[in-house]
DNA sequence: AACAATCATATTGTCGACAATTAGACAATT
DNA sequence: AATTGTCTAATTGTCGACAATATGATTGTT
């Protein structure tokens, strides 16, 4: 727990290095995790470790029931595409209603800095941090709405579509097209005038990026 | 803390107990709720209030920021409306939609059940019950769904609305109305063949009870 | 061998104590 | 008088220890 640069609190901390160990890779679905064994890992006592895996479980990315062994949860497609995936969009386009007209040229600088980076990891290929990225940009979104609130629902529910995306391990080469996406969707927002075709331009992106060709046809 | 009928852990039952304060007007929004006042006031230790406390927090029903006082929320209407209804009006219907074709005969006579408890309250005007029980059944559509996640999420989200409504202190003699309303429902729900029909008719409801009518005429 | 009762171990649940931080009262400085 | 610094009280954050529970191994009985 080296991380103590802390302006997160210390089970905010520990549960963003769960969530890590996860989206790595390094805990697979359904694998037990225990209190005892963040603790010591992390070199911090077990009540914080608690707090933050109750966080965790309300972000369904942990499951337990009581005196019972935790696990890293699995996903279900049906509910992330029938269920976590409209919720979503339902969530960023309110947010984007709200923020688009109260943008400063701060926020605008903050999603093209986003847009920079992820052309600067484009080329490596490297899926994980692009995934970073793309979390930054939507959550700036959100957060930018200046609605309370609405970030903790997002939260509620994004991770688990992040990590079903994760197991889905899309095949390579579709960086660029993603990096192209997203390039047409910030300069609308930082460029475009109407509210509409911002919110359409978003809830396209959204769809078109999470669910599969063959589910959209059925 | 007499409610040691435990099936749930005590974190669960205290965040029960905090619940009712809030819902029976006994905490008022923005009011201030201290752990050490709850744990004395239920003679339980700090650590479990906090854990309560969490969770309520991730319901949105308490404010807390790190080393500052935790307070109970203030609820925004715009949220409610355009964010929280429409989200659960998503969340119910899914899990209408998954659960309906395997209600058993037990799943019905609990619809049952909750009807005819409410017949009973429905004279006395009892608001705070009847609003017990139409939580119940709403809880009873998501649960009896066997889509595990989907209960949490919509709990994560039905307290604040459930609050919201609270604070409208709609005139009496709506009572009456509101039961007719979940009488016909339930029919479809038992007696009804075609899940769409179960579903529209479940939409209607939520947005009906839910947004008044100078909001829908915009 | 099959089954039930008992026990051991691992893990989560709960607790009281101490540490860190904030906000407000009060004093010192300009 | 306004500002700045210092103390104090209230509150939240973190910790290690002990209690309760579930699970699987072990033993005993048939």
């Amino acid at each position: 727990m080296n991380n103590n640069l802390s302006k997160f609190s210390l089970k905010h901390r520990i549960a963003h290095e769960i969530r890590k160990l996860i989206f790595d890779g390094k805990l697979e679905q359904g694998e037990k995790i225990t209190e005892s064994q963040v603790s010591q890992d992390l070199g911090v006592s077990r009540t914080s470790v608690r707090e933050a895996m109750l966080l965790l479980e309300l972000e369904g990315l942990l499951i337990s029931s009581p005196y019972k062994d935790t696990r890293v949860a699995t996903i279900s497609q049906e509910e992330v595409l029938e269920l976590l995936i409209p919720m979503r969009v339902h969530i960023e386009t309110f947010a984007l209603k709200k923020g688009f007209s109260i943008w400063g040229e701060g926020t605008k600088e903050q999603f093209k800095n986003i847009l920079e980076n992820m052309k600067k990891v484009v080329n490596f290929e490297d899926l994980s941090t692009f995934i970073e990225l793309d979390i930054q940009f939507h959550e700036l979104i959100v957060t930018s709405s200046e609605m309370d609130n609405v970030i903790r629902i997002w939260e509620s529910i994004v991770h688990r579509i992040r990590l079903h995306f994760l197991y889905q391990n899309r095949k390579s080469g579709t960086l660029q097209k993603w990096l192209v996406d997203h390039e047409k969707l910030i300069n609308i927002f930082v460029y475009g005038k109407s509210v509409d075709e911002a919110v359409e331009a978003l809830r396209k992106h959204i769809v078109e990026t999470n669910i599969p060709d063959v589910y959209l046809l059925e």
